[in-house]
DNA sequence: CGATTTGCCTAAAGCCTTTAGGTATCTACA
DNA sequence: TGTAGATACCTAAAGGCTTTAGGCAAATCG
């Protein structure tokens, strides 16, 4: 009876691994206890239930993204900081598709203080790249949930290869979109 | 023995709405039997699998969806069918979550005729929203995923509530970002 | 070195999926 | 109109995932 080492943070770093390995979907408290082959009911004690374990890898992958992103925006501005941003989100996916798919789960009713700042943190970045674009209110806001879901959807449709009937590659169309998304930018809201 | 009278097409039409009243991820073989008062098994001589169900209502959504948006386009061209096209998706989003999501969720292995059809509807009307910008390829490649980013990013995002921490209201957003997505495609790729 | 904490185990109940094979009901044709 | 065949729904059963309860052994600390 060897003790394998569990915990609530090895479990989220393990069950992140699983999810780009087999979906997000997929990830079970039963499949992270036989790949540490282990009974199922031991995952109990270092995780609520099923929603905590997912949770707790949204909240892997928020804080992986965050980091990525702050680390990009460093010494970026404008045009510069838009692309290394949304490259960030875009590289990640593909690198880690199940994380993303967790990232952008959301849990029912989050009471994670954790995932909750993951969060916070993201759209504050989102701010700090639009600083090198001088927008008032509203448009700033308007603007990130615009950038924001520009980045979220064209990674997840593309992920879902609603992209691949069409020519030319979407690897092709990204970078024109974001510079169509920049030049909107500095001219959002003058003449 | 009284016979309900079940179908494959009842059966997505049921599963339809109770995917708006539960969740699509909560759609289940299991659930739909009991609201038809029948034994689980007996519906799986209507329906191979629990993917093929979801698949199934994947296909209704979609297939409203696009009748939806075909009906708002007749007669409408330039920023007029981009708004009529993109507040269709936004509010069959709203009035029909879970649909919205079974139209989003891409399936293992699509081997429905139906399905893909559905599918290429969409992209098809999308491309004819575009016909009142004149742009050349790739141009109109890369505004089509931009278009479909957006709205697929923006009403994902909303209903997840992702907008809801900050001001304005995002009904309040939708309409300027339409038409910020307005002036960069009349202007897409022009000095 | 003994006591306590805690990590992992066995057991069990409940729900979901899917297949196999049976019975009752509908339909269509003589 | 009666009956043969098709088919709609049923019972039974096996296998998987979730979650709780209670137990033994290993680590830790005085």
């Amino acid at each position: 009876m060897a003790r394998v080492g569990l915990s609530g943070a090895r479990l989220a770093q393990a069950g992140a691994e699983l999810a780009d390995e087999v979906g997000f979907e997929q990830v079970t408290v039963s499949a992270l206890a036989r790949r540490f082959d282990v009974q199922v009911a031991s995952l109990y004690s270092h995780v609520r239930n099923s929603d905590d374990l997912k949770t707790r890898i949204a909240t892997v992958a928020l804080t992986e993204l965050a980091d990525q992103a702050s680390a990009a925006l460093a010494g970026r501005a404008g045009a510069d900081a838009l692309t290394a941003m949304a490259d960030v989100y875009r590289t990640y996916a593909h690198q880690h598709p199940g994380r993303y798919t967790a990232a952008r789960h959301t849990p029912p009713a989050t009471n994670s203080a954790e995932y909750i700042a993951a969060g916070r943190r993201h759209s504050e970045l989102w701010r700090a790249v639009l600083r090198g674009y001088d927008l008032g209110e509203p448009a700033q806001t308007d603007a990130v949930r615009l950038i924001g879901s520009v980045v979220h959807g064209y990674v997840t449709l593309e992920l879902a290869g609603s992209f691949s009937y069409s020519a030319p590659d979407s690897a092709d169309s990204w970078p024109r979109i974001l510079d169509a998304l920049d030049t909107l930018l500095r001219t959002w809201s003058r003449p």
